[in-house]
DNA sequence: CCTATACTCCATAACTCTATGGATAACAGA
DNA sequence: TCTGTTATCCATAGAGTTATGGAGTATAGG
């Protein structure tokens, strides 16, 4: 018996899925659209971040561009690409949880070198509103300045973690600190948390990141430090 | 400013997040996925059913279980594979999710020929549960009758769609049909239901399918026809 | 122990994808 | 208009992927 219903339709209805499939077929094009959730970025940013040179990225973004996963803005001289919409993001977000349910290796990669293996708990999104609320914990975003910029918890500071050693004396020793960066697949707020902890500092991370703090419809300012705009519309369309 | 955390870690990262990407490049490979979501099979009816060659079905097979996407078991000579958890599954409608959201054509497809175009809205699992139980509705399963045995919808009965026909008088002209399938992907139960308004009946299709229901919690029966066991432990580990 | 069945493994040829550097295009500023 | 910047396009070599048929493996049954 065969049970191939319309057999054209089926065919490229699968083989429209696998242009999608395609785009997450290379580990750098993960990473490209990783860095995208965070918010927008130029070509010559999303090169360098990533490690690849211009031609290749810009062949990259192109494969994802004709996907349809990301989309482009021209400013002058300057491209930049962004998500194609919050989808996009859950995407990237189920792929890394369904990599981590099935991959021990993800895990392992995620638990070694630098990470909460020191059996801390994550912070929940819940418990840290409250906290901030009340005032008992300081919230750093270890991210870049530039992704601080354009979007970050409402109430945290920009502590970049390759500056968190020099400035380790602007946190108060006696309040615990609650790190986060871009969501559980970056390392960023995990290796802050170590650091912290061998200073001897009460650090925990943040469960996830930004992304998934924004879409949980929690409070997000954006602007350099100091500053508070209540903004970042990029999904509330 | 390089940002690049734990330089090798991550890259590794990305590279076994990509080992799940590559397996859903190939549209055939999303096909199999797809079909091992309604429930186990053997590599000769996966090869028949997604109209491979049985080497190059078991290829595919291979590199889906080299990712841990899948399993399987042994039953004498033959070889059953299932989906490897129900997160698999789950990723396998994020990818159809964010395809029919991104990607005008999928949405033309399943709006394409012999769906549901006629302005039918489909039918949610609420109202269906409800309409069941008040009994002023017939539910069909329009998928082959292994599926049906695998695991239905509690009080469907089993009405394979090339039969559909042929049987149409078994059906009562009087009562509203609700047709389901295996999913917003498949298209046998829209198809079903264009054959039903060609004869003049009330029909709709369920939204989404088998699988979405039997992950909301809802009633699933096990058992060729008439026997209504209440079983299906398929994921309930 | 022999045979048939249901798969898996292997070698290979055809094909596709990626990285790279040089050429081209779009734009801003002088 | 000329120049520098930023990004895309193109050709190509190299790497990886798929389909296929034939060989090999595991199991059930005679």
């Amino acid at each position: 018996m065969e049970y191939r219903t319309t057999g054209q339709g089926r065919a490229d209805l699968y083989a429209q899925l696998a242009r999608i499939g395609k785009v997450v077929m290379h580990p750098k094009r993960i990473e490209l659209l990783d860095l995208l959730c965070q918010g927008e970025r130029s070509v010559e940013a999303l090169a360098s971040a990533s490690g690849l040179k211009l031609t290749t990225a810009s062949a990259h973004l192109g494969v994802m561009r004709q996907a349809r996963l990301v989309e482009t803005r021209r400013e002058g001289t300057r491209v930049y690409y962004r998500a194609a919409g919050e989808e996009v993001c859950r995407f990237v977000t189920a792929l890394g949880d369904l990599a981590r349910a099935r991959l021990a290796e993800v895990d392992q990669i995620l638990r070694g070198i630098g990470t909460d293996a020191h059996g801390t708990e994550r912070v929940t999104r819940a418990e840290l509103l409250e906290r901030v609320r009340v005032g008992d914990v300081v919230v750093i975003d270890v991210r870049p300045p530039e992704e601080y910029a354009a979007g970050h918890i409402a109430g945290a500071i920009s502590l970049p973690l390759e500056h968190l050693e020099a400035r380790l004396d602007e946190l108060d020793p006696t309040v615990e600190v609650v790190a986060y960066c871009r969501g559980p697949l970056c390392l960023l707020a995990p290796e802050a948390v170590a650091t912290l902890h061998e200073r001897g500092r009460t650090a925990r991370c943040l469960e996830d990141g930004l992304p998934e703090w924004r879409r949980a419809g929690l409070p997000v300012a954006a602007g350099a430090e100091g500053q508070m705009e209540p903004d970042d519309t990029r999904w509330s369309r």
